[in-house]
RNA sequence: GGGGCUGUAGCUCAGUUGGUUAGAGCUGGGGACUCAUAAUCCCUAGGUCGCGGGUUCAAGUCCUGCCAGCCCUACCA
């Protein structure tokens, strides 16, 4: 066989949180695939990176008080800490605030210059005199020119207006609460538009990409002119400074992918290899797994970066969809935004690489963690069918040891190897859910096996000795063979089995011929089952953990400053300006979806007696209508009347939160009757 | 509104280039065993393959229309 050279990535995790079990669904993936790659004999390194830079950093630091550097080295350990939790192994873990980095950033942007495609333009952009900096539109907030509002966001109103943050009527800054001034900045773009035939060829052709991938791209940036890509950020900006524009630095999503570059090569630096022996040679695979969020940054800049400045394309771009717990986005409030770190405490890593594996699939799609069948895959599966297998057959295989020749199995064995090339196929197309169920029917055929030999019989007669050892010898290869095909999503599995065996597993073609002749350890227990209280206790401390996020450990109520942050206090009021607002006690009676509408639920709110209004609320992704009927509410009962596609809206449900699931409905104390004013 | 993906047994999914009575695992029901982590084994139930047209000797599989769900995008709050 043809030994291979691949060069494997994973998105590299921003350096402003900890890592949770949706990035994992992406760093699992890629490190099965780069055990596979290994054990089938080929030459696999697998490479990733802290994201460093831009203005989250920057602002977060001086939020803690503490330098760049500080925080994303703490950030550093922690990240590589959760990995290693979770069996990721990196060939090496670097940062996109490295030497090597800012250097290959300059190659890189020579290279733009060079082929003339690196474009000047002034724009004027808000800042903040205050906090020195200028403002990204989501840290603008101000009345919307359109239709009043206070208190909106930069780039568009609740009214549903968009407008640029130039357009605001009395911005304030979220980061100091200035007043922003608009002031005239350079900044240097990509010329993108110019390397648009190769993109459409590079798309297109060659199997890159998934398929769905390469319509998506087709559809929404080729079929217009693309757009020059801003990639630069005027001062200050926690990043690298542009050797020719002082004062500007490279925008974080400029210096982020060259870290791959980068940590290549302090890897090469660390191994005695050369740079460009993995990405400037044709014979080298380059492999990155992102998720969907990120696509057209590694779909069309990326492709367009590397190909102007001389690097490998990558070979492909594995795209991956977003986690769901029990079918749902994952809630902080219901304990389901799980770090890996609370993960940690109460469950193998093991049970969710198996999972995961069993859920992924080849293509874009949304992965599911339903908590229920997390626990019923992992105990049937591994506990009940796979290492069931070596515990059932443990004791008297230290007896007996193993057979001097193969007996006779009716084809067991040879059916387990014709499998493996499958199953290899699977793994090497990332069809992991395939590749499972393979591995599982050989589990359902092996245990009858031994269930039909009546080992225990056996044991009872000295006479049938040899046949005891023979079952044992069968049962014990066919574990292997399923470990053997396991060790990429499970390489703890295969190190126990080595242990009581004495046998190293280290090729995929070990599963082809058995093992004989060998003594056989005592048997430990490999794998425990996975109780449902300790999922409980995972869900439950996820919610705590939430509630004290960040906080002092001595003081019980220290909240988070990011909601102040996000939507700062308006400007001051008067009671005369208060009491306009009428704000009345309704009782939702009734609540229905919006057939035609995304986000919105129609409801009839009565305030006693019978008066009724008919509202529309943004709230679909958070309630349920069922759970909301019956229940209190506070209404803006005299809000002007407003006529939707959907119908007429006779006020507003009041509510907090920052959108989306992310909804809470303000409630009442009992007591409280329809149609009574809020004072 | 535009684009994409999906829709097969209660649940999670297989169904290869269209070819005989549509499959698996789990769950449910019945039985057996005791080597094994209340594990295992045997038997069994259960499907108008989202719906309607069309192509074909033959369609879960191809074409088309519709419906539903999810995602992206736009609009709307």
């Amino acid at each position: 066989m043809m030994q291979r050279n691949i060069l494997v990535t994973s998105a590299l995790p921003y350096a402003n949180g900890p890592i949770h079990l949706g990035h994992l669904v992406e760093y699992i993936q890629t490190d099965i695939w780069a055990r596979f790659q290994r054990l089938r004999g080929h030459r696999c390194i697998y490479l990733c990176a802290d994201d460093t830079h831009g203005t989250a950093i920057m602002i977060r630091a001086r939020n803690e008080g503490r330098s760049e550097e500080d925080l994303i080295a703490s950030m550093s350990d922690s990240h590589q800490r959760d990995f290693a939790g979770f069996g990721i192994e990196f060939d090496h873990y670097g940062s996109t605030n490295s030497a090597e980095n800012k250097e290959l950033c300059s190659l890189f942007w020579t290279a733009l210059r060079n082929a003339g495609m690196v474009a000047e333009r002034t724009i004027e952009q808000l800042y903040d005199p205050q906090a020195e900096t200028f403002l990204a539109d989501r840290f603008v907030r101000g009345t919307c020119p359109k239709c009043g509002l206070t208190d909106q966001a930069g780039d568009n109103c609740n009214c549903g207006h968009t407008y640029s943050p130039t357009e605001l009527i009395n911005p304030k800054s979220t980061l100091s609460g200035a007043t922003p001034v608009l002031k005239n900045a350079t900044h240097l773009f990509v010329e993108l538009e110019q390397l648009r035939q190769f993109l459409v060829q590079w798309i297109q052709e060659g199997d890159h990409l998934q398929s769905e991938v390469a319509n998506y791209l087709k559809g929404h940036f080729l079929n217009d002119e693309l757009r020059d890509w801003d990639v630069s950020r005027p001062t200050p900006y926690f990043g690298f400074e542009i050797p020719d524009a002082p004062g500007n630095y490279w925008y974080v999503w400029f210096d982020a992918p060259i870290g791959y570059i980068a940590t290549t090569q302090q890897w090469c630096e660390a191994n005695n290899e050369s740079l460009d022996q993995w990405w400037k040679n044709e014979n080298t695979e380059i492999h990155h797994f992102i998720g969907k969020d990120i696509t057209y940054f590694h779909t069309l800049f990326w492709p367009g970066m590397l190909k102007t400045a001389g690097f490998n394309l990558p070979t492909k771009v594995h795209i991956h969809g977003f986690l769901t717990i029990n079918g749902e986005k994952m809630s902080k409030s219901k304990g389901t935004f799980i770090a890996a770190e609370t993960y940690l405490k109460y469950i193998n890593p093991a049970y969710l690489r198996y999972f995961y594996a069993s859920k992924l699939t080849p293509r874009v799609e949304d992965l599911d963690l339903g908590l229920d069948e997390f626990s019923q895959k992992v105990n049937t599966d591994l506990v009940g069918k796979v290492v069931n297998l070596a515990s059932r057959v443990g004791k008297f295989a230290q007896e007996t040891g193993l057979a001097e020749q193969y007996p006779d199995d009716g084809g067991l064995f040879t059916e387990g190897v014709k499998a493996g090339d499958e199953i290899a196929a699977a793994y090497e197309s990332k069809d992991y859910s395939k590749a499972i169920r393979r591995i599982m029917e050989l589990a359902d055929a092996a245990n009858p096996f031994v269930e039909h030999a009546k080992p225990w019989e056996m044991k009872k007669d000295p006479d049938r000795k040899d046949e005891l050892q023979a079952v044992c010898t069968v049962a014990i290869n066919l574990f292997r063979q399923l470990i053997i095909y396991l060790k990429p999503v499970i390489p703890t599995l295969a190190e126990q089995y080595s242990q009581w065996l004495n046998e190293p597993i280290t090729s995929w073609d070990q599963s082809k011929n058995p093992l004989l002749a060998a003594k056989v350890g005592k048997f430990n227990r490999m794998l425990d089952r996975l109780q449902i209280e300790d999922l409980e206790k995972m869900i439950e401390e996820s919610k705590n953990l939430d509630q004290a996020i960040e906080s002092d450990p001595d003081s019980s109520y220290v909240d988070s400053d990011q909601p102040l942050n996000d939507e700062p206090i308006s400007e001051e009021i008067s009671i005369e300006d208060f009491s306009k607002v009428d704000l009345r006690v309704a009782r939702v009676i009734s609540a229905e979806h919006v057939p035609e509408a995304n986000k919105l639920l129609k409801l009839q709110l009565s305030l006693g007696g019978s008066e009724t209004r008919q509202v529309f609320a943004g709230i679909k992704a958070a309630y349920q209508p069922e759970d909301l009927v019956g229940r209190l509410v506070i209404m803006v009962a005299n809000l002007k009347p407003r006529k939707m596609r959907f119908g007429l809206s006779e006020g507003m449900v009041t509510a907090a939160g920052p959108g989306g699931s992310e909804v809470f409905i303000l409630g009442v104390d009992e007591g409280a009757l329809p149609g009574q004013r809020v004072h």
